[in-house]
Parts: C-alpha cells; structure tokens; sequence
DNA sequence: ATTGGCAGATTGTCAGATAAACTTGATTCA
DNA sequence: TGAATCAAGTTTATCTGACAATCTGCCAAT
C-alpha cells in the first residue's frame, strides 16, 4: 500500500505503454518497434527516459535493442525469466539445508527421464563418463569446481526438462561456496560417485542412482558450520 | 543463441552485479543500498548507466527507489512478472511436456518432507485441506486458478524448502494458460485428487500421494491440442 | 513535546555529445 | 553478371553536465 502512494515513474508508465502497443499492433518477436528517437518523441519525454523503460523491458526479454537496427520484439526464454528469480526472497533467504534439500530434489527427480533417455541415445552416458574423466585430471580448485558443475548440469541437461536446467543455474550461484569448501582429499569420493551413478543409471537401476546422487548432494552438509544436518527420515 | 553473440550491455552486467552484492551482504527487503551515485563510483560508470540497471531491477520490485532517501532492497513481484509477460506469445509455445514434467519432479520431489513436517505440524494438513474446501466454494474459473495455485503453493512451502516455492512461482507464470483450460467439470476431480494427496500424505503414504499428484498434473496434458503426452515408463 | 522551516542529500529527468554497431547503396573486381 | 568491398547514414550505447522534485535531519519557535 506504500506504494500505491508512490507517484508513478516516466520508466514504468512508458513500459507498461510500450507493452500495450505490442499487444495492440499484434506484434510477434523479431517484429520492429519504432525508434528510440521516434518513440521518445511520440511520449514527449527525453530519449533517456524512454531507454530506462525499453532497459526494463529488455531485462526480461520482451524488447531487443541492436545498435543501427533498432527495436525489435524480443522472446521470453524460461532461462530468462528464471535469471530474474535469484532475486526471489525465497532464494534470498535460504539456508544450506534448502539449498541441499532443493538440489536433491531436482536432481533425483530427473534420474528416471535421464534413465530413459539414457537407453534411446547412448551418447548421454559417454558426455557424462567423459566430463567426469575430465574431472579426474582437474588440479586445482577452480577448475574441480567448473567441471562438477558441469556434470551436474550435464545430467540435468540430459533429462530433457529444461526448465530444471534454468532452475539449477540459478541454484549454482548460491551453492557455489559450498562446493569451494570441498577439500582435495574428497574429490576422488565425488569422481567416484559420479560414476556409480552413470553406471546405476546405465543399468536402469534408479533407486539406487537416486541414492548415491542423494549422498553425494548431501555431502556437503557434512562441512556447513554450525548447522545441524536435518536427518531424512524414509 | 542469437542472444549470446551479442555483447553484454552495461545495464545487464551491473544488474547481475547488484544482485551478486545483495546475495553477498545477505540484505533483505527495505535494507539500504549504496547510492546511485556511489554505485555508479564503484562501478566506473555514468550515473545514467548505473540507472538503466536499477530501473530494471525496479520494474519488477527487486529495488526500490525513492528521492532524498536512495536505493531499497525490494522483492520480487512474481504477479508483476506475470502481468508484464503475461500477453507474449511466447507463453504459448512453451514446451507442454517440459512444464508438467517439472511440476511433476518438483511437486514429487516435496512430498517425504511435506509428510514428515505434517507429522511435526498439524496445521500443515489443516491449511491444506482449508484450501482445498474454499476451492469447493470456487464459482468462477479466475478464482478456482487462484485458488489451484494456492494449493500447490502451499505444499511446497509445506516442505520448508523455500527455493522451490521460488522455482515454482516461474512456472506458474508459463503454466497458467493450462490451468485457465480446465473446464468447470473437471474441477470437482481435481479437489478430490487434491484431498486425496492430502490424506495419504497424512497416512504417511508418499508413494501413493506421489502417484496421485503425478496423474492429477500430468492430467493437464489431456488437454493440450496437437500434442503427444509423453508416456512414462515405470 | 510538537510543528514548521531550511539546508543538504538523493533520485528523476533533461539537453547535448561522441563511440560503436548495423544497414543500405554504390563501386569495383573476377 | 554476381560477389565482395567500402562509404555514408542510421540507430543504439554511454557519457558529461545540469536542473527539478522529494526526502531526511537539524534547529528554532510555540
């Protein structure tokens, strides 16, 4: 209710004018928009002005802006709109347990689709057996840390269900400390998990991938400060 | 990809910048930002710059900004989001199978501990089924969508892992368009698979509770013209 | 103790400008 | 004749400098 006292600025009425011109002319992505010029000049406000309400809009996608071409429709990708949810109170706020629990979640989740998959294109096993040789030779931190990264979001990946993708990038930014707290002397315990878990996943046996992925995961907690690990109860 | 060629703008790198800084500070809604003036300092840019940044931020609430007094921490308006993306048509592209797929990995996925903290916490049920009966009393389609959510919304939160309320907040915003195609007699077998979840979760029966959510989500995909449900194999 | 005024701070918006990127049309070359 | 190159014009990206509107804190008056 604050806010409904708050006087509404030039950017958000020129956005929300913007939007309704696109929904007005019908316009698809890809579709031309007026200038900035030309629009600044239709809503009687400076050029600058009107860039703060196409930046507004072009955060989420919906304006496209090219240097010497101009303004065009853009498109809403979930990767997009899901970049926006880091800034989700929810997300904010969660402590390492939820990080944990929420990757577990996902990633076990997707264990019988990447199964599946698996089984119609055996290339997903060679990518993930092969970054995980990858992992096997990474010698400093930074570079153990991009590779399991990217096992992980191979798997995911490997699924199909795309929008958990977005999902666990977002949930990469915040988990980062956590996987730069793993000692050296562990890595060799995640390589290895890694594998059992391709090879419980190659021979369909998902309860059990399902169980490693959720030690592996849960790992991590082992290292939090001050926490107590919330036990699963099954 | 087109997108990927393209050099990164200012205003998207500070933006990423400023969220990375409120992760950081661990700052929540109504803390104190550094100025723009400051920021644009910090930064090495123009003051405009820095704008186009925070105006982004703030068309969706993330940051608040108010004269003589500066930058507020804000959160996300996900209803905003919905509002502003709402009319693409985009939205009616996106991947059907890929949408139910996550909801089903997702809304699965919280059950064990949606179950075990009702056992702590019987009100959890109590909001549940309390939801589910003003569902009963829906008389419009706005209001039994408004309602849908607020059910699936509330067993996620029901299982304390809050990124997953976030996560699930996107896909309400892509999903809407096949909750707002149930026809009005189909709502009455919905609320029965929503009071059936409940109880076998009471019941402590998460794997029937996991089957019923599954069938009740995937049911939407009955309804989707031109599409092939894909089936899964168990 | 409360209210009003003032100065300083901060955001909101503008004008004018240059740099970078893109498009189009003309010219040259094989 | 078609393809490649180049120059000019167009458009966005970013900047400097400036003024207007709003807010906060402090001080004086009641």
């Amino acid at each position: 209710m604050i806010e409904s006292i708050g006087k509404a600025r030039l950017s958000d009425i020129v956005a929300d004018r913007l939007k309704q011109y696109i929904v007005d002319e019908g316009l698809s992505p890809g579709d031309r928009l007026p200038t900035e010029g030309q629009l600044a000049a239709s809503f009687g406000i400076s050029r600058l002005s009107l860039r703060e309400a196409t930046k507004s809009l072009g955060f989420l996608g919906i304006v496209e802006a090219r240097p010497g071409r101009g303004l065009t429709v853009g498109s809403i990708k979930m990767d997009r709109v899901t970049r926006v949810i880091g800034f989700h109170p929810d997300l904010l706020n969660a402590d390492p347990v939820s990080l944990i629990g929420t990757r577990v979640v996902i990633e076990t989740g997707v264990l019988p689709h990447v199964a599946r998959r698996m089984r119609e294109d055996p290339s997903i096993r060679e990518r993930l057996l092969s970054t995980n040789a990858e992992l096997e030779s990474a010698d400093n931190l930074t570079r153990f840390v991009e590779l399991d990264i990217r096992f992980h979001r191979l798997l995911i990946e490997s699924s199909g269900l795309t929008p958990l993708i977005a999902f666990a990038d977002v949930l990469t930014v915040f988990f980062r400390r956590f996987r730069e707290s793993v000692k050296k002397a562990e890595w060799s315990a995640g390589i290895q998990a890694h594998n059992q878990i391709v090879e419980a996943l190659h021979e369909g046996r998902i309860d059990a991938a399902s169980e490693l992925l959720r030690t592996h995961i849960e790992s991590h907690a082992k290292r939090i400060p001050s926490n107590k690990a919330d036990k699963r109860e099954t």
